[in-house]
DNA sequence: ATTACTATGTTTCGAGTAA
DNA sequence: TTTACTCGAAACATAGTAA
């Protein structure tokens, strides 16, 4: 299984390069492979040379379309958690980031789901490999609170939708069958869900 | 430009799909080489078929590893260099950190991999672009000592298994085929390895 | 140092078609 | 219906090398 050009635009999508020779040794292929790709990159408008060899808005769009990496939706069912979200969402290092990156000040809890289906497992997992909206980590006296990332969505159950966020901690290996939600509502009563019942999410 | 291999693999990451076929409209190829390249794609384990078509965990953290994350794992050969890691790690600036950072106090000297492998190569390169956890510089009469990044790993030779970090320099364009280890203990005894030997990081 | 040409060998493609 | 074979044609990769 050779590497293609798209492997190429992949690794010029991760920063620039600088020389045909460069690029060869790092997607393992020869130097002479590498110049054509280049080439041929640069002739679609994919690339440019300034100094280096960088990615274009054009290639950014073309692979941003490719990996179309969001899943459209995902679906699960609330469980009660121990309480941890609001512990977290009450620290100021967090709370002053919020209005700024999701455009609401959430509700001071967590509502959790549990995914099941095979489908939105795969979607659970494909969204953790998204940057999303990135929450910074902070630290406080002794405590190290980690980065997160934000990944807005519509959440709805029993014919209501609400707006909210999934929330996810960067590098707490976190279940991938867990989702945990932020809103600005308190969702259990905004959309009439005890535990067991069952969400959807739409990705925005 | 032609779509590749890697545009059905991405597809497939994208959702499951009933039939080369589909897949040959939607990337833009013919039935046969859809054909071709599903089964070439499910003997190299990245994708499975049951009802449909899907990728793997191996398919998707192919795909996440190429587009932009932590890589999962690395390879190099172990060679001597010039001590200077030992001469940095007994600063009390940095040791005072490694404890807080990495959750172990680093044995008095680094272990240096050169990296051969294309894979591994990427993988080195794609690594230095994650944020990692950052080991603070300081100033010492004279001398600045630069912020580095440290790495937490895995490290894996002759069926033994040590913690440990890369530790790369922040500022200083470190060749990019060198990764330099910190380790509670000393890896070459720990591990039973000299120079040459191959080692396999796995990142954590 | 880097790029990219030519020439040659290798791989991949896809129409036709069988299973 | 779908998958996957054959085989001539087309595309591609790479060594050598010039610029």
């Amino acid at each position: 299984m050779k590497p293609t050009w798209l492997h190429a635009l992949m690794r010029l999508d991760c920063g620039p390069i600088a020389s045909s020779d460069k690029l060869a040794q790092e997607v393992g292929t020869s130097q002479q492979t590498a110049s054509r790709w280049l080439f041929l990159l640069r002739k679609e408008g994919m690339i440019q040379k300034d100094r280096d060899y960088r990615i274009t808005q054009n290639g950014a769009t073309y692979l941003s379309q490719l990996k179309k990496n969001h899943p459209a939706a995902l679906s699960g069912r609330v469980f009660s958690g121990v309480g941890e979200g609001k512990y977290y969402l009450s620290k100021p290092g967090y709370q002053d980031q919020f209005s700024g990156l999701l455009g609401f000040e959430p509700y001071p809890g967590t509502l959790n789901l549990r995914i099941k289906e095979p489908q939105s497992m795969q979607a659970s997992r494909r969204l953790r490999q998204n940057p999303g909206l990135r929450l910074d980590g902070f630290k406080e006296k002794e405590r190290t609170f980690g980065p997160a990332r934000c990944y807005p969505c519509r959440i709805r159950a029993n014919k209501k939708t609400a707006n909210g966020a999934i929330i996810v901690p960067e590098r707490t290996h976190y279940p991938e069958d867990v989702v945990e939600l932020l809103s600005p509502v308190f969702l259990r009563k905004a959309l009439g869900v005890k535990d067991k019942d069952a969400l959807r999410l739409e990705l925005i």
